[in-house]
DNA sequence: AGGTTGACAAAGG
DNA sequence: GCCTTTGCCAACC
């Protein structure tokens, strides 16, 4: 029990990261709403991902299923290439069916 | 201690 | 169904 280090809001998103299958995507909503945090929060926490990390952050998307847009780099190409070498398959405007492929989270 | 930034979501037109 | 605006909270300087 982390007495009085609390875990980094961020670190506890990596973790629901963790366990999301491949071949499936989550939201941002889905991670802040277990989180009980803003949508805003668990972006940042993605944007905050160190190098070296073994962290599937391709399969998390925003709500509208679709892979999002970092303020630099051609990251968003890399992620639909994971996704589709992971089974995903996106459609003409570049979106992912979250009903098919959304994953539930677990409680804990 | 305060201000700025950031990989979003939901609602309205 | 698409585009625009508002709100949001936590980490970093």
């Amino acid at each position: 029990m982390q007495s009085k280090s609390p875990t980094p809001l961020y670190r506890q998103v990596y973790r629901l990261v963790r366990q999301v299958p491949p071949g499936r995507v989550v939201t941002y909503g889905q991670l802040a709403r277990q989180l009980g945090c803003t949508p805003r929060t668990v972006g940042f926490a993605m944007a905050a991902l160190p190098v070296g990390h073994d962290l599937p952050w391709q399969r998390v998307i925003n709500s509208r299923g679709e892979v999002s847009r970092r303020t630099s780099g051609d990251g968003e190409l890399i992620q639909r290439l994971l996704l589709e070498s992971e089974g995903v398959v996106f459609d003409e405007k570049e979106r992912v069916d979250l009903a098919v492929y959304g994953w539930e989270l677990a409680e804990n």
